[in-house]
This record gives C-alpha cells, sequence and structure tokens, in this order.
DNA sequence: TTCGCTATGCTTAGTCA
DNA sequence: GTGACTAAGCATAGCGA
C-alpha cells in the first residue's frame, strides 16, 4: 500500500535505512531495543536447535554486553580451539607477547591503581559493575547464578583437564604450584554480579546438560555472505 | 482474533513454543532460517548503533558459524582482554608468572609425577576425597561443599591479588622469546586436529577503520536477565 | 536508561520444490 | 542445505514519560 511513503501522521514503525543512525539519543534507544531483542533471538535458537551460541557486542562506548548458551566463555573457547587450530596460537602467542612487553614496562603502576580500583570497587559492594565474578558472595547470587558459576567451574575444570594433559605430553615444566592458582579462569566465564537488573529474574538452565566434549570429527566451518554490502560483518 | 487457535488451515506461521524442536528436519530448517536472520540482525546492529559485534553459532552437529563487526577476532580479543580489567589483569598476571616458573624448570619432573597423580585422581573419579576441588563436578557438592568452593575462590583471589603485586615489586623477568614457545596452555585446551575446513574464505573488511583501542576506563559489564526461563544463556 | 504505547515492517513456521 | 510463497506473529521506530 505504498506505506513507505504515506503514514506520516503515524507514530508507529517506519521502515529505516540500515546505516548509521547519528542522532546519539535516538541511537541509543535503538541499540538498546535491537539488542534486547538481539539476545532474545539468541537464545530462542539454542534453546529451539540446541545450538551453542555466544553473541557479544561492544557499544561504542565501550560497554560490554554478551550472552552465551551454555555460557559464552564455553563458546568462545570452542571457537578458538576447534574454529581453527592457528588461530588458538595466534591469539595466545600474540596477546603474551604484547602482554608481556607491557608488563615489563612501566604500566605496572597504572595496573596496581587498577587493581586497587578493582579492590575499592569490590569492597563498595560492586556498585560501578566490575565483573570479578569470584569476588561475588555465594550467596549474593541468585539460583541463576549459582547456576552459570556451575558450568562455567565444570568448564575450568575441564581446561584444567585438558591443560594438565598437555602439559604432561608436552614436558612442560610449570610449576603445579601454579595449578593451584587460579590459571583457568581465564578461559573461562566471568559471572554475572547481581546488578541492578530490571525485573527480568533469570532462571537457571537447570538440567540443561549440555554436551561439552571438544571437537569431533566435523570442524567445519560454513562460510556465511552477508547481505549488507557496507557491512563489516564476516560471516563464515 | 484468538487466532492462536483457529488457523489450522493456514500454511502461514504460527506460535511456536519456545523449545527444542524435536524434529530434526524441522529442526535444522529453523536452525537455518534463524541463523541468516540472526546474523542479519546483529550485522545491522553493528552498523546502526556502530557497534562491535560477535556472534557465534555452533550448530548440534558441530558445526561452526560466526559472524562479527569489525571482524570476530578483533570483538573476542577486546572481549577476553578488555571485558573487564579483571580479566585482563588475570591474563597478564597469570600468563608473566606461570613464564616466570617456567624459566626456573628444576621440578619439572616431580611435577610431572605429581600431575600424573592428579590425573589419577581424577580418572578414579575422586574416590579419595581429597580436596582437589576442581576435580569435583560442582553437582556432586552439596551445599557444604559449595562454600567450601566459594572460600576457595577467595582464596583464589587473594593469590591473584599478591601474585600480581609481586610480580610488579619484582620486576617480572621473563622473557619474550618464551612466548614463541608452546607456552599457552593454561589458559587454553586440548590441541585439535586440523579439521577439513569446508573451504570459505574469510571475508576482509578492508577499511572499515574501526577503532581498535584496548579498554578505556569504562569496562563495566552489564547484565541482562534473559526472558527465557530454561534458558541457559546468560546475559551481562 | 528503561517502559509503555501503537502502527507498521520484518521475520519466520509451514509447506513444497 | 536452500529457495519460494503465504500468513501470522513479533520486533521495533517513533514518541512520551
Amino acid at each position: 500500500m505504498a506505506s513507505s511513503q504515506l503514514a506520516s501522521t503515524s507514530t508507529g514503525k517506519r521502515k529505516i535505512e540500515i546505516k548509521k543512525v547519528e542522532l546519539p539519543t535516538k541511537r541509543h534507544v535503538t541499540f538498546s531495543k535491537r539488542k534486547l531483542g538481539l539476545f532474545n533471538k539468541v537464545t530462542e535458537l539454542s534453546i529451539l536447535c540446541h545450538a551453542e551460541t555466544a553473541l557479544i557486542i561492544i557499544s561504542q562506548n565501550n560497554k560490554l554486553y554478551s550472552c552465551g548458551y551454555p555460557n559464552v566463555d564455553h563458546v568462545l573457547h570452542r571457537f578458538m580451539v576447534g574454529g581453527s587450530p592457528t588461530r588458538m596460537a595466534e591469539h595466545e602467542s600474540l596477546e603474551a607477547l604484547r602482554l608481556e612487553y607491557e608488563a615489563t614496562q612501566n604500566q605496572a603502576k597504572e595496573e596496581k591503581k587498577r587493581l586497587k580500583e578493582m579492590k575499592d570497587e569490590q569492597e563498595s559492594n560492586n556498585g560501578g559493575g566490575f565483573p570479578c565474578w569470584w569476588n561475588n558472595s555465594v550467596e549474593e547470587m541468585d539460583l541463576d547464578s549459582v547456576e552459570q558459576f556451575k558450568i562455567c567451574l565444570e568448564g575450568m575444570k575441564i581446561n584444567l583437564v585438558a591443560a594438565l594433559e598437555q602439559k604432561m605430553l608436552g614436558a612442560a615444566p610449570s610449576n603445579p604450584s601454579l595449578v593451584n592458582k587460579p590459571i583457568p579462569l581465564s578461559t573461562v566465564a566471568p559471572k554475572i554480579e547481581p546488578q541492578n537488573t530490571t525485573s527480568l529474574g533469570i532462571q537457571g538452565y537447570g538440567d540443561q546438560g549440555q554436551v561439552q566434549g571438544y571437537w569431533g570429527n566435523d570442524g567445519a566451518v560454513t562460510q556465511y555472505s552477508s547481505l549488507f554490502p557496507t557491512s563489516g560483518c564476516g560471516h563464515y
């Protein structure tokens, strides 16, 4: 009905062009709404098709949002490990390299400062939103968080075991004492803190019983070509 | 109009319950369609709001699909490094720490032995009761165990902080060249054999010119509570 | 930043090819 | 594993609060 041109009196939805929304206010609203919609859709897909998913969104002002099933880090882990054998190595070595250099620089102070901040934040009951999940008392978690926590920890365990095995195989001379330290955490998940959630009320996944094994024989990656010419979105 | 009950003659869309689709054929179709829709939505969000995004989907038969803007790895990297200052600190301190320890590889054998023991313990499903918490499936824990677990984690935190500080004070004598060795085990996982990738050319994004800086002052993570009770999707 | 509201426009379940 | 088609269900742009 040529609705694309009329309806100027309507307050309802109008067609929009897919390009950057310039008006900040509008953009933020759009961001919020679509983000929410996206999370729900991702979750639906996970449930409907029993797929593992991870969605990470970094807003323009560097705020981080993520969503995953069974949890983000688990999926990321699988992605990095199985997505491509080199990706992992790359990531790690590059990361480590960079961190090394940075660490040996004067940035120690900055870090210390940050650490202190973190500590302060923790003590101030996490008001700022720093996701130090292990700093949250289990009591303060709601059931779901504990649930997720559980899953995260299971992931940790798996990682640990894997790491141990690899160490043994590779004769890696690391110190066991390290193992007692939170090594595998990085791979794993940051947990939710009981933030100012908007009423939605998470529920745990209870007994989803997700398979957590490593890649099977089929780790193929399929390419997907975006519909959006201007998109920087690489689908594969 | 009570359409939810009628329309049995229609071939059109009907409301579905969000739960696993049992019929495989149907599930696959749903998966394909929704996956596509999701990728498009994610891309739209990226463009509209100039947000960085990464979506990873692992199908039930372990096929990997991903999509990201400006590209998946970039976002993952930011997520892991900057998702939270904590996470980064973790990465840094742990990496460095481990490197240092590796440098002093005198006790390699002893460790190896120990590791082996640990492994045995694991395989014997932790019958002994040795406080190797990571060997316990959280499922098997009772509340008390979880409590202890919590305490354990708090201890971990303290160790981490201590280690970090010590590292800073001690001017971390780690060698960058070490980084080129197969360092990454702790964070990571098991080796995967180069799978038969199905010929995908990853698309470059050329001149997307995305900002690539590390995290600024704001690394907060916002929690999002899922609408789905059965969802294992942790949004935050 | 999120919520409610409304009127579209887009997504997609169902089906066949 | 897609593509096309239809009709229905949902997401969401725009506006206020």
